[in-house]
DNA sequence: CAAATAAAGTTCCATTTGGGATTATTTCCG
DNA sequence: CGGAAATAATCCCAAATGGAACTTTATTTG
């Protein structure tokens, strides 16, 4: 460990190397701040691939498809997992269950899903794709993958291998995860500059608040 | 290329390698569905371990700063960034202009930011963070490094900076990734069944949809 | 140099979103 | 068994969002 990349790494700093490369606008020198001098390196740009990825291809989708991502992703759902009810999309998704209410009903209006009450249990409605919206996610999924391909394809096999690995890893890991950050939970010495800062005090401001 | 991850990882099919592992609800039938069997295996686990991040991170920050997302990514850019105009933080955040517009004038009216006009160029409007700003991105800032590290500490430092370089590799790629999918490009000998299906056909029925 | 074009920001307004209450059905437990 | 709690899905409505038009200042071009 005597490269000090690793040793950031092995820290949990990673990501502040910052590349030699010449600044021309003021949007690349913040754009080169975000990327490479980041304290949430790891953060940032998966929300940054996420981005890239998802702007082009829901842009597409509600394009060429009229659906919006919500709606895409209950069809997506139900491609993947089958027959599935409302709420079990709600949980794998991390949409709100209203939004993918109005979604399932769209969906159904437009022919591309089929509902039926479930006999064992009468609160559940099964969702299923039609013809139709199998051929609507078939459609799509072609642009799907062309896409994450050639996002991929500056990859060697080797390094795809490696983080397919790693993303498993973490995705695995995720349910240990906190959902919800709650104050009380930090600790009290952290760098701040004002340890014992009342942590509400920030709020406080905004009922004053009304108009935008 | 024994081994068949590998082998799917060449073809650029990684990620559908099934971990054996008993199944119990069906919401987790199909989150093993979405996470190990999905054609893009690579953009639902970005989306997924992003969404994880954001989530409580976001939360949080609502919570106990008042503040919502486009207005933190506001600070956040000014943050690291230093002094920018509204443009810059637009091009690097992917967020359209006239939400962070509105993030901005909150962020003004609640003292967090500084405006001035560039005098060199008067459309411009340089920002800046002010004490009580700067206050509030600490706040937060111990906060999304404790998460991230809690998110990374499944890896060993090893993996870290593999992570780490992959992920530089890929954004350093990203400018050559298409910002928009255009069906012209799509080339015809697809998987679909239907090859010569018209690609507009399918937000026809869109324009009868009128409630909802 | 004036007209056309571009760029930075804001405003307008229709659409989308999501928290919370509501209804209906099922499960739990005394 | 029967009331309380839980679960599935929807509805209501205020808030957030984003496309497009607009205003102002700068740059390009004929």
């Amino acid at each position: 460990m005597s490269n000090p990349v690793q040793q950031a790494l092995f820290e949990g700093r990673a990501g502040r190397e910052v590349p030699a490369l010449s600044i021309s606008s003021d949007a690349e020198a913040l754009m080169h701040a975000k990327l490479w001098n980041n304290p949430c390196w790891f953060s940032f740009r998966l929300n940054y691939l996420a981005l890239h990825f998802n702007n082009p291809v829901y842009g597409f989708i509600q394009q060429h498809l009229g659906l919006l991502r919500p709606e895409f992703v209950v069809l997506w759902s139900l491609y993947l997992g089958g027959r599935s009810t409302l709420s079990d999309v709600v949980r794998t998704s991390g949409f709100p269950k209203n939004t993918l209410s109005r979604a399932t009903n769209k969906l159904f209006r437009l022919g591309m899903i089929e509902r039926e009450t479930d006999q064992e249990d009468q609160r559940k409605i099964l969702l299923a794709l039609t013809e139709k919206g199998l051929g609507a996610v078939k459609f799509a999924e072609g642009v799907m993958i062309e896409h994450e391909r050639r996002m991929l394809e500056c990859l060697s096999p080797a390094e795809r291998l490696c983080l397919s690995e790693i993303l498993t890893k973490l995705v695995s890991a995720s349910d240990q995860w906190p959902q919800v950050i709650d104050a009380d939970e930090l600790e009290p010495n952290r760098s701040c500059s004002k340890p014992q800062q009342d942590t509400v005090n920030w709020a406080s401001h905004l009922e004053e608040e009304q108009e935008c």
